[in-house]
DNA sequence: TGCTAATCGAGACGGTACGTCGTGTCTTTTT
DNA sequence: AAAAAGACACGACGTACCGTCTCGATTAGCA
């Protein structure tokens, strides 16, 4: 917690602390209660925050979901061991490493964006940075020949995305990542080598 | 609907019409009100059944909307022009046009599937039939020598069923089906065709 | 249990086994659960009996505690131990061990009266009769001089079954049943003694 | 009715306007529409409140009912006729009267006690306010020398409590209050008078 | 002996109420 | 002016209970 004991107005101007200790908030229930303890209501209780405070920052539910994913994920730095199968399956085992733990964030995150217009932006937005994360990787992957000629990095770049998503979503994080690796860019590499 | 007037007991054991029933309200409420308007008891009264009746049935809402999706979307019969990037165009064209309206209902059942098991386990088996419709199709592709030697049948299934869902999620139902169609089986195909 | 393991049809007329299990089972449930537990469906099930039997031997769930609550308090023969004042005393003893186990029902009945005319009138039935069971009673104590000159004995019944009734409505079952009489009895009797 | 078109919070402490508001609600619909209209859904549509605010004032539909009860039977100031008979006989007459219209909304107080500890508790008290009423009543009569001697005055108000209720449970709200007056009263009156 | 009539267990059904929960808005009091 | 606090309206959810119904099996009495 970014404030231990109270916090209290700081003058005629938001205090970013507030935020901060909501979002704090927010990530502790999510680890200890679950998706179910998610509500404004014990986020607000457990930030010794106020509703008002928490409306005050993000305009719905969805937005501070939102927000509290893209601070919890960190960066999104792809290894580059040299070959892009073990490139890709290691992000896919990071990543189903940190979804067993707030997955549940990110599928709640896709159902807010449909009741919710900017959430949904939002998930566009990222879902394209996400894309745009791999394609120096499999840039670097092309020069070494490793793909098959005229390859769509584009199309292979959202495939790889596709199907951590689609994992996700039904429920299948457990799933060994260099089977899902080989599976998922098997048909793009180059036989002859 | 399946029985106008009333619709009592049939003895000692669930009455069919009562589901059909309430799965038929829920479906005109989905129509007339969206998906604001699918409540529990909307939906009981809609059918003139008790909610008791509705939670014999499908253990909570969410199972009930899948019930629901899982009619309406009708069978996955997959065409079968002769070429297989032309079965994919035309299966994506025509589920893209059924999720334009009723895709939120599908995303629901996905954001309800984080909270509730059973919704969950449906849904893993909804994918694994979506996966496993497209096999014999994909046979014959095989058998046609569309197919790059030794594809992993399953995979391809996988991928472009996770496509689909993939588009949905991210809102571009009104992408090119046919490019689409070509970008994820693209490198499945065998070159010298 | 009258009977034990099942009980079937006995040709074209009512079975009054069933109408037994149906109150012991009544009995037990109520002994077990409480009056929480004393609904159609459980009593039913206990007693193996099915509702459709349960609602051909009494009209609705009134009449069933009605007659459960008959059955079960027994006959009402008040002991003559020469002193008008031990007898009230023995028999608000008495009631008042009863109604810890079983007042509840009485209560609950009274509460019934309020929807159902017919528990209504079984109810002001019931009282008569308890008053008159007192009316032998007071004849003896007035003929060996223990009343005041003139007295109404129906009142004095009266008095004495309204007091044992209203200390159960208000939940004081426990309190001495010899001071309770010496306040009821009290200005009844005559001073010179 | 307390507010008229639209009622707030008034900040972080519950607004007596709410609780006001509901029993308002409440009493209307028992007038228009019976006990049986007196469910919490549609008293708190009634009173454009929250079932949140209901529950948040009573725990409970039995509790609702007693406040609602308490508050309409007025203040229990009893008349100083210079007689006690008198001023028991018009308590009767004027709590018969009243209870021909809620007196089902009293016996339904009584059996909500059964299964609501709060309810009973509250019952219990209210049993205690009523004798406590009579107290003063009771000492004047004594200073007049209207009663016998050493007169427990507790016990005599307790009667005379306990059988107005009687009366209500059984129904015979009819009977003369006089009459009964005369039957509770008349042995704790001094005869030489 | 085969037929008829009524009961029985079983449990689903319509209807209706209850009490809980979650969101987003509001107002007061304190800093 | 912003913060904490928390009450508020709205409205959904899932549970519980009552009394009615239909089924298939059963049994006694009549033909």
């Amino acid at each position: 917690m970014s404030s231990e004991v109270s916090r209290r107005s700081i003058g005629a101007r938001p205090n970013p602390d507030a935020a901060d200790a909501i979002l704090d908030a927010a990530a502790s229930l999510l680890q200890r209660k679950g998706l179910r303890g998610l509500t404004t209501d014990a986020i607000a209780r457990e930030a010794r925050a106020s509703k008002t405070t928490l409306y005050r920052w993000w305009p719905n539910r969805g937005a501070l979901l939102l927000a509290l994913y893209v601070r919890r994920k960190g960066s999104s730095v792809h290894e580059d061991t040299g070959s892009l199968i073990q490139d890709v399956a290691r992000t896919y085992e990071r990543v189903f490493r940190t979804w067993q733990n707030e997955g549940q964030l990110f599928s709640l995150i896709i159902a807010e964006a449909q009741h919710d217009d900017g959430v949904a932006e939002a998930l566009v937005a990222f879902r394209k940075e996400r894309v745009d994360d791999w394609l120096p990787v499999l840039r670097r992957a092309e020069e070494r020949s490793e793909l098959v000629d005229g390859a769509d990095l584009e199309a292979l770049a959202e495939s790889i995305v596709a199907h951590a998503w689609f994992y996700l979503i039904t429920r299948r994080l457990g799933s060994d990542p260099a089977i899902l690796a080989a599976r998922v860019i098997g048909p793009w590499l180059r036989k002859n080598r």
